[in-house]
DNA sequence: CAATAGGGGACTAATTATGTCCTTTTTATC
DNA sequence: GATAAAAAGGACATAATTAGTCCCCTATTG
């Protein structure tokens, strides 16, 4: 597992989405231009979100993006998950993989608990959760 | 961070250096046949092993590698930052970035929280504990 | 001094990540 | 219905990273 760019500019969407009220839809260019994303590469991006059922998309005039569910509902997991597919720090814990000596490796196991312990933190708090934290940052005196 | 195959690589090779006696030298070209790695890209993958300080290495006649170290005291966690640099989950963790919003953007601090669970538990094991839960599971009934 | 084993530079190939361009489809509104 | 807005999506292009190969150099031992 690796976070990259394109899962950075995946979560600041979701950030974006989840800072208006529930159902709200924004646009794919008003966000590419607020984050400073390349407005084909998000719109790509966001295309992927939504087949993982993150967000819904609406074209036309008017159209946009919003969250498919509301932001208590969705974690920083939830969305590397959508953009890297089943979190796996290694080949050797990549789904299907099957490691010829996967009963008896003891590095498959460590690797198998780190890897827990990292996903377990990502799906601890919401994009809710986020945003609120957030905001009591912003009013809390420096 | 990701495990890319040169860190299996590694973590193979410091697992063979772990299961004979300390101070004991192995040839390259030996723990490559064993493990099938190919042999020029493991001599690589060996001297960043040595300059990270994890084993040593003789030239010449009768040399080859040994651990620099007792394996009571080399973690899974020391040999990826030795091969991928200190462990970074993410851009905006690596060591050195300056992201402008460090200090209030609250995925940075998830992020981190996430990264310090993972390698803290990377670390937890030594080579020495992974070698004995070898030879437990061996003996173990099946 | 000959054979052996690691050191290390240069290069290639494959894969992945990041973008860009252009056309199509859907939808609200005039 | 025509028009314009906005997402869908295919085809490319470019760059970075990863993996591997080749070849010669240097140190060590006998």
């Amino acid at each position: 597992m690796q976070i990259t760019r394109q899962t950075e500019y995946a979560i600041h969407t979701l950030l974006e989405l989840s800072r208006v009220p529930f159902g709200e839809l924004l646009q794919t260019k008003a966000i590419s231009e607020r984050q400073g994303i390349p407005e084909d590469f998000l719109k790509k991006t966001i295309q992927i979100l939504a087949r993982a059922g993150l967000v819904q998309t609406q074209r036309g005039t008017q159209g946009g993006v919003r969250l498919a569910r509301p932001s208590s509902q969705i974690t920083l997991g939830d969305v590397i998950a959508a953009i890297e597919g089943p979190l796996a720090i290694n080949v050797c814990l990549a789904y299907g993989n099957q490691c010829p000596d996967k009963g008896t490796c003891q590095v498959h196991r460590i690797l198998q608990g780190a890897q827990k312990a990292l996903v377990d933190e990502l799906n601890r708090r919401t994009f809710a959760d986020i945003v609120e934290m957030e905001r009591s940052a912003e009013q809390a005196p420096h």
